[in-house]
DNA sequence: CGGGACTCCTGAGGGC
DNA sequence: TGCCCTCAGGAGTCCC
């Protein structure tokens, strides 16, 4: 599920209900997710939220007294909310998500919400910080740029690529080059960007490179703008579902047509993931 | 060291 | 139905 927009779009959904609301229990139902949830996260009652940043794909959640959740989703997880034991969110999740045995975090409160956390795969996991130098922890000190600040300049890309061997689409997943991309929209930024997949990075003409950071900022802007991309799960925000997946012009498209040139797309596995891409918009040029 | 292959985990879907 | 295989939005670790 989460990339960049779906975690943003995530974050945008707990501000609105939980900013400053104070907490009064938490459970941990099962404390076995990618790194053993440390039981210290129960001290977090009586705490209040403070501020939610997103970087990358991680979520920051920030309490008074220094502390920070840090919070990553992983492959399946996701933000439940409940009020007065009814799902905010209509029939979709009643009764089989609230009560779901991949339900494994609990945190109720003081306006009677409940917070759940949900994962089927069990690949996120929470942290508690200490908020100073928390941006100097092993989890963000090594993350690339955001996509929608100002560091991200053609300067910097070019000289991340000179380095590298690589492929543009292992760059683009790799989250020491630039913070937040998954699978799905580095798909859908190539295509953008008319780059085939498997182009060698630090080929790339600077003026590419200046319409692929162009099709970065837009593509998740207009991501996040649909609510994210629901696929084989609901997604967690006020509708109850993301419409990117509706917009797609190559993920998930295999031999369907190019909604531009109607050539068929393409399908490649790079780095053991599926890598969707219309061969005659994104032309191999090396 | 860079980077590709493998790994964690559960469930859905297809072929037989 | 059931069994087996492959694949799924992530990313740390291992090994060449």
């Amino acid at each position: 599920m989460p990339e960049l927009p779906e975690v943003e779009v995530t974050k945008r959904a707990l501000e609105k209900r939980l900013l400053s609301k104070k907490i009064i229990k938490v459970l941990i139902k099962n404390d076995n997710l990618r790194y053993k949830v440390n039981s210290r996260l129960k001290n977090l009652k009586g705490f209040f939220i403070q501020k939610i940043v997103r970087r990358s794909k991680f979520l920051l959640l920030f309490f008074n007294r220094d502390f920070v959740l840090l919070v990553h989703l992983g492959m399946t997880g996701k933000f439940l909310i409940k009020k007065n034991n009814k799902s905010l969110f209509s029939r979709h999740y009643h009764s089989d998500t609230l009560h779901s045995k991949h339900n494994h975090i609990e945190f109720l409160f003081s306006n009677k919400i409940s917070l759940i956390y949900n994962d089927v795969r069990r690949f996120g996991f929470f942290i508690l910080e200490n908020s100073k130098n928390i941006y100097n922890s092993k989890f963000l000190k090594n993350l690339g740029p955001e996509p929608f600040s100002n560091k991200l300049t053609v300067n910097i890309v070019k000289n991340k690529m000179k380095k590298s061997s690589r492929n543009i689409k292992s760059c683009l997943m790799d989250q020491k080059f630039i913070a937040g991309i998954g699978n799905i929209y580095a798909s859908e930024i190539l295509f953008k960007s008319k780059i085939h997949p498997t182009t060698i990075a630090k080929s790339i003409s600077s003026v590419k490179i200046k319409k692929l950071i162009k099709s970065i900022k837009e593509v998740l802007y207009i991501a996040i703008k649909d609510g994210g991309s629901t696929i084989r799960d609901f997604m967690f925000n006020e509708d109850n579902k993301g419409n990117f997946q509706n917009k797609f012009n190559v993920y998930d498209r295999y031999g369907l047509e190019c909604h531009i040139c109607k050539n068929k797309i393409q399908k490649l596995v790079i780095n053991l993931r599926s890598t969707y891409f219309c061969p005659k918009c994104q032309r191999k040029t090396n």
